[in-house]
RNA sequence: GCCGCCUUAGCUCAGCUGGUUAGAGCAACUGUUUUGUAAACAGUAGGUCCCCGGUUCGAAUCCGGGAGGCGGCUCCA
């Protein structure tokens, strides 16, 4: 999380998290405090008070309390201590969080876990070596072990809203106990808060779980299960479309689809290393005749490797690139589902290049190209983050290799002109990442389009090819999936576009509506949609008993692109006048007027580009 | 998986602290109307109040368990 944005909001959010402290400690004596850094819009405190589970309805309660704090405008003194002294503090107002905290500043100078991001924990003292003294920070008859910088005094932070309340895990470690972590979000103004509320509000309504009701997308069903969706016959048109986006911008560049089973011996995922990390989150099946169990597949690169090394293969051939759109199924934890963004049955547009040393390079800016490319046909800037590998032995392979996989990414970004940052501990633990990181509607980023580098794999499956000398050599495999997931995809394009698809994707482009239901009126429309779908248009017509008003009305909510209008108007001059969704408006196309055949073809022509045409 | 909250018709929601046959709008269906660019009028149907168990004379409402959803945490090949 960064505040590059909000850096100035920073001392009056971290001086909240700090009244807010205060406040649960006037209400709860007893609470045990945590944490209590600055993140995205605001800041959260961790709060442990023991038998007491704080609730949204304490919020007023809280918030009243933290008032009559600000009111008082008590100034925010800094003052040091010996770090021994601190402890003895920690003790005797028996505070065992922040003891543990303390020692930990005692012992390495840092209290960020090598696992946390340091930025949200922020608080407090960061160093490589042991320290002396620590700096707390006192507000009427509060104190707390911090870094700071505060504001002046209670009196001098913005406007706030607690936010939510959740369990957290202590320092972020599932084997440590879980305590409360109270949101708070601050924005300099009444106004500004009032306007990032309201804003909250807006994203619910284009919130993809809620768009997908209403644009008749997708389904779940709990007879099917929880992670499970299933896509209407609009939601697949939408998804056929992208994913052979995707197939094509890889085609084009020498890819080959190739097809594969979706249950696999498990001895498969033993040698791809992917049973030793991931085994308790596989599917399994059974044979009922051999009982041999095997797996569901949770990915492909495995089963992609066996179809390169059925063969004898020559330097001359590399690359070889594969190409497979095709389900894969995890078993996510419940908690760890929501909408389309994370369910256990997976669509990923995946593929594998299996190339030499020196052809990564070249192919990983093939893919990056790809990538822009569709991003940019859907109208999506995205941030780019290459993923390496931390210091922990969550990663197989040798560290060297590793240094040089991770600089070539970097090379090929830079070469291809992306903005990007860099985070260590997200690589996968057979190579590093170049992850493509969208935002959904409430502010969350998701990875989407990923290209990975990797050496691990080919050795792990002794996968060859021979060079030049007659020498058997180890091709590179690199990783790339353009949407990542269809699913994921979809729920943020969904998101960034409320809907509004542009006419390629758009699982109903045209849609005739009859002003009455006269045999020559409907006639007329038939004829219309039988020469759209020559086009290969997808048209519907609506000839039902309703007010014309009422029809047009439907194409809006479904956000049809085109409609028309036809009655008898249109069949005398065969003129039609198109509505246009109001997002594609085109330079003089609203008032121009079309005769039937030019109308269909420049839907149709539109329907082929994948330009966006439209500005969100 | 963990913490908290939620679940009433296809959708959005009413239903006061437990008290008869659980309501509305939209959607659906039927009829009237034959309609001119964002909602014609009338009627009909639609509910094991998520499921199972308990408390009670009586449960949509209270308690326990389960399922599903939401927000976090953890995880994410």
């Amino acid at each position: 999380m960064h505040m590059s944005d909000n850096d100035n909001l920073y001392p009056m959010r971290h001086s909240l998290a700090h009244i807010t402290a205060a406040a649960v400690q006037h209400l709860w004596p007893e609470a045990k405090f945590g944490v209590g850094p600055v993140v995205k819009d605001g800041f959260y405190y961790d709060i442990d008070i023991p038998n007491v589970t704080i609730s949204t309805d304490d919020f007023d309660k809280i918030e009243a309390e933290m008032r009559k704090i600000i009111e008082e405008k008590q100034a925010f003194e800094r003052s040091e201590k010996h770090v021994d002294e601190a402890i003895n503090w920690a003790k005797e107002v028996k505070q065992p969080y922040k003891e543990e905290l303390l020692n930990d500043l005692k012992r390495s100078g840092t209290t960020v876990a090598k696992d946390l991001n340091a930025d949200e924990l922020g608080t407090i003292a960061e160093g490589d070596g042991a320290i002396e003294n620590v700096s707390f920070y006192t507000n009427g008859d509060f104190t707390d072990l911090c870094r700071g910088p505060h504001v002046e005094d209670t009196g001098k932070v913005g406007a706030f809203k607690l936010s939510r309340v959740a369990g957290a895990y202590w320092r972020g470690k599932e084997t440590n106990p879980q305590i409360q972590r109270l949101y708070g979000v601050a924005f300099e103004t009444p106004k500004d808060l009032r306007k990032y509320l309201e804003m909250q509000e807006e994203a619910k309504k284009r919130d993809h779980r809620k768009l997908g009701v209403d644009l008749d997308l997708f389904v779940f069903s709990e007879l099917v299960g929880s992670g499970l969706p299933m896509f209407t016959p609009r939601g697949t048109v939408l998804r056929e479309e992208i994913e052979n986006f995707s197939n094509e911008l890889r085609q084009n560049r020498g890819f080959q689809k190739v097809s594969i089973p979706h249950i696999t011996k498990k001895e498969l995922y033993e040698k791809s290393g992917h049973w030793d990390k991931f085994g308790d989150e596989l599917f399994l099946v059974k044979s009922q005749e051999t009982k041999d169990e095997l797996v569901l597949k949770p990915m492909n690169c495995p089963h992609h490797t066996q179809i390169y090394a059925s063969k004898p293969r020559s330097y001359r051939d590399l690359p070889i690139r594969y190409l497979d759109t095709t389900m894969v199924y995890r078993d996510e934890k419940s908690g760890e589902l929501g909408g389309l963004n994370r369910v256990r049955s997976i669509t990923q547009d995946d593929s594998h290049s299996f190339c030499r040393q020196d052809q990564i390079e070249n192919e990983i800016e093939g893919l990056l190209a790809a990538a822009k490319e569709l991003y940019g046909a859907v109208g999506m800037e995205l941030r780019v983050r290459l993923s390496y590998r931390d210091s922990s032995d969550a990663y197989l392979g040798k560290p060297e290799i590793w240094e040089s996989a991770q600089s070539q990414l970097k090379n090929a970004v830079v070469a291809n002109g992306l903005e990007f940052y860099e985070q260590e501990g997200e690589a996968a633990f057979y190579g590093p990442k170049i992850d493509f990181m969208a935002t959904d509607a409430i502010g969350r980023e998701h990875q989407v389009a990923t290209v990975q580098l990797d050496f691990v794999m080919p050795d792990r499956f002794g996968l060859k090819y021979v060079d030049e000398e007659g020498s058997n050599q180890a091709p590179v495999m690199i990783h790339c999936a353009l949407l990542g997931s269809t699913e994921r995809f979809l729920s943020v394009y969904i998101e960034h576009s409320a809907g509004k698809f542009p006419v390629w994707l758009a699982p109903e482009q045209l849609r005739v509506i009859t002003v009455n239901q006269e045999v020559e009126t409907v006639a007329f429309a038939e004829k219309l949609v039988d020469q759209a779908k020559e086009k290969g248009l997808r048209v519907t017509i609506d000839n039902t008993n309703e007010s014309v008003g009422k029809k047009i009305r439907a194409t809006e909510v479904l956000k049809v692109p085109y409609s028309v209008v036809v009655g008898e108007k249109e069949i005398e001059t065969g003129k039609l006048t198109p509505r246009v969704r109001k997002d594609l408006a085109v330079e003089g196309r609203q008032d121009e007027a079309y005769v039937v055949e030019n109308l269909i073809t420049s839907i149709a022509n539109e329907a082929r580009s994948r330009v966006q045409k439209s500005s969100l």
